[in-house]
Formats: structure tokens, C-alpha cells, sequence
DNA sequence: ACATTATTCAAGCGTTCTATTGAATAGCCT
DNA sequence: AGGCTATTCAATAGAACGCTTGAATAATGT
């Protein structure tokens, strides 16, 4: 029976894959890539990886076909090979974060925010449509602009503090970032609360959002 | 910054989690076990691997907290821990299958059917709500027992041949098994064609099923 | 209590993976 | 062409992994 032998040759391919997002240091790589395409040099600043070690793990998602790269003359720009990874790479979080909540050591320490709730993502949609409600991305500026909320105003955390000035007072502020485990977010509501404004956190960030089909600016059809 | 350490310790438990993905014998348990509980020698045979190795390889998916076990007397039951495993599972084969697709490598050397386009689950819900189809589950029985689509006839492939009678003429037949990379469902499909029958594989197996959160008989709801 | 069955644990050995280093390559600039 | 930069390749040592074997444990039956 050949069919033994097929099923092992395929398995062997999942398991190749399996085997890419066994490591943390290329899970962290992959959750960057998540927020848009880097070059090797970012990404190694960003991990305080050696450049030649970020260059490795690359190739082993490479292989995996979670990630690809485009040369722009000497540098090489990488970015999530296509949305499903995306999908991929959140749904293992989430079974994490179910696996480390049962152990009870999650975010707490870390967690600012923890007893004011999130506002869920559809719920902010129809916010924005009914206009009550202001959307700022506190993400560095690159980021926003490789892609953005719709209507949301680039709003990076180290210019907020200078720019309160240009967000209203009679609506509720809305801010995201990166995601559950940035705290940009997080920081800036606080800011925003201690100066008399109403603000809220989004739930997700970024890649949950495009993960989810939900419209974008900005961001280019992937291959 | 506790900000940086924070992150490495969590990023490490997601990588144990892809790490426990990472090895295609585990896939493989996975695999099966998304067909419905085993017992720790029923995985051995299965895969031809020793027991002492299966149970390893069940410790290091337990640690992940993938499966969980129960005793039950002497034995250790074996099963996947909920369903959103189910689901990470099924998004990571899914992602292999696009690679392997690309290297347009997949099935064709198995595939029977590859002409004649599976039912696509929705269209299945509707026929079986209007009564003009009957759906025929070809996996053994004790997985049909464990849960099944519902309206669906426990026809285990090796007894289809002498049960033929049991079956309409007038309806079209849609057989199952366990998924894509099964072959009961083909068989049976080859076999009530050339006795005369209309006969169409369904598109994905029972997992993908569950996985998509409809009705189901017989699963009971896991902790 | 003892034997039996089912599973897990522990040790060992060969293979594979990781991070680091230093050299090699590829594209730009003058 | 020659120098420069960004990235990848190659080689290494040490850690981790996978499978095997044989012993240990746990529940059951006599």
C-alpha cells in the first residue's frame, strides 16, 4: 500500500511547518512580520538577535513558506508570505493564551488595563459608522503606513503627549496598537484618562483586524 | 524593562506549543485523535510506532496541553484537549496544503476523485433539509459512535459490499470519512458507482465538520 | 499476595538544531 | 574598477531531540 508511504511524506511536510513556529525567537520574528514587512537589519534590532542569527531563522520560515523575501537593491525585505500564515500564527496564540490562562500567568503582571474591558472589534465598527468616536494608531508611524483601520489617525505614542490638542473632548477616544501583548495602547489611554479624556482600548490590534477580513487602508494585495 | 523579559517567557510557551506541532509522528496522533478518543496501544497500531514512543510523544503533546488523558481502568484514553486544537490543526494543514499546492505536489498520486469537485459542507445542509439525499459515513464504527453528522448512516467500508441493498436508487449518495486524506469515502464512492448508484464524496471529513461548530450526534461536549 | 496487562519513566546513543563566528556574495555608489 | 553595505553561507561546539531498551508503576483478576 502506497498509501502509508504518502501519508508519511505529507505529514512530514505539516510537520516542517509545525517545526518553523517551534521556536520562540522565530514565533517573535513572525509576530513582527505580522505588523508588515521589515527588513533583516530591523528585525534583528528589534529581537536584539545578531544579524546573522535573524538571517538563519528567516530562512527556516523561509522554507516553511510562512514568510517570503523580496530583494530592494542591497537590502532584503520580508514580509508574511500570505494571510492564512497570519491566520495560522494567531490561532496558535490563542490556544496558548487558553493553555496559560488554565495556569493562570497570563498578562497580569504586565496588564494595566486588566478590569476595563476592550471594545470588541464589531463594536467599534459601527461606532465609526454612527461617527462617535475618534480612532487613533499608536504604532510608529512605518507601520501605520503600510497599513491602517479605516479612519483612524496615525497617532505614534511618543508624538501623542504633544499633539492632545487635535483630538476632541465630546467623544470617546478609541486607541490600538500592535495587539493584546503591546502596550502602546495601553499607555496612551492612560495618558488620554489623566488628561480628562474618555478613552478606551481596542480589543486586537492590528492583525487581528486584517486577519479578519475587516477593510484596511493601505495595506497592498499579498501575492 | 520587564517588558522585553515578559515577552520571552510567553513567546516560549508558544513555542512549545509549535514545537509539539513540530514532528510529523505527533501530527499524526493528532490526526487521529481528531477522529475521536484512542487508547494509548489503538495509536500504536495505528501509526506502526512502538508504545513506549507513542507515549512519549502523547507526554510531550500533553505538556502542550493539546490532548489531554483519562484513565479508564488500566488503560490511558487518550484525546484532543478542545476544539480550538482542532482548529489550530486543521489552519496548519491548511497552510501546508497552499505550499505543497504551489509545488503542485499534493494528492494527484492518490487521489482518485480529483475530476469530480467534492460537496461543499453547506450545500450537504441543504440537501439533507430537503430529504433528497442520503449521507452515508464510511469511517469504522466505533468513530461513528463517538460522533457523527447528523442524519448520517454508519456504513463502515468494509461492510458496504454486502449492505448495498440498504441503499436508495433514486437519491444521490454523499459518503464521508475522516477528511481529505482519507480514502473510505472515495471507495465507497467507486464502488456504489459502478453498481449503478449516483455517489459523491463530501468535501472534508468529520473534523472539519466539528470544527465549524455544526450540529453534530453523539460528541459529547468537552470540558 | 501474586501474576497480568497497560502505560510511563529513565538511560543511552546517534542525529539534528542553535547560536556564534568569520568569510563570501550581491547590489549600489563614486 | 574599487570600496561599501546588507545579507547570506559555512563551520563549529554544545544543547536538544527521537527512538530503543529495560525497569517501574498502577489497576485488575485469581
Amino acid at each position: 500500500m502506497a498509501h502509508r508511504e504518502f501519508k508519511q511524506k505529507i505529514f512530514a511536510e505539516f510537520a516542517r511547518i509545525g517545526n518553523a513556529l517551534g521556536s520562540a525567537r522565530r514565533l517573535e520574528l513572525l509576530d513582527i512580520l505580522a505588523q508588515g514587512p521589515r527588513h533583516v537589519e530591523a528585525l534583528a534590532t528589534e529581537t536584539e538577535m545578531s544579524i546573522a542569527n535573524v538571517s538563519q531563522h528567516l530562512q527556516v520560515l523561509r522554507q516553511a513558506r510562512l514568510v517570503d523575501a523580496k530583494r530592494e537593491g542591497t537590502k532584503a525585505l520580508y514580509r508574511i508570505a500570505d494571510k492564512h500564515v497570519l491566520d495560522l500564527w494567531l490561532t496558535l496564540r490563542s490556544v496558548a493564551e487558553e493553555r496559560l490562562a488554565d495556569l493562570g500567568q497570563l498578562r497580569r503582571d504586565v496588564d494595566v488595563y486588566d478590569d476595563e474591558p476592550a471594545v470588541p472589534r464589531d463594536e467599534l465598527e459601527k461606532m465609526l459608522q454612527d461617527r462617535n468616536a475618534v480612532l487613533i494608531d499608536t504604532r510608529p508611524s512605518s507601520e501605520y503606513e503600510h497599513g491602517h483601520l479605516p479612519e483612524s489617525i496615525s497617532m505614534p505614542m511618543d508624538e501623542l503627549p504633544e499633539r492632545l490638542h487635535e483630538l476632541p473632548r465630546d467623544r470617546p477616544i478609541i486607541a490600538y496598537c500592535r495587539g493584546d501583548y503591546c502596550l502602546f495602547a495601553d499607555e496612551a489611554v492612560a495618558l488620554l484618562r489623566e488628561k480628562g479624556f474618555e478613552a478606551h482600548r481596542l480589543d486586537g490590534g492590528w492583525p487581528e483586524w486584517w486577519a479578519e477580513d475587516r477593510t484596511v487602508v493601505g495595506e497592498p494585495e499579498a501575492t
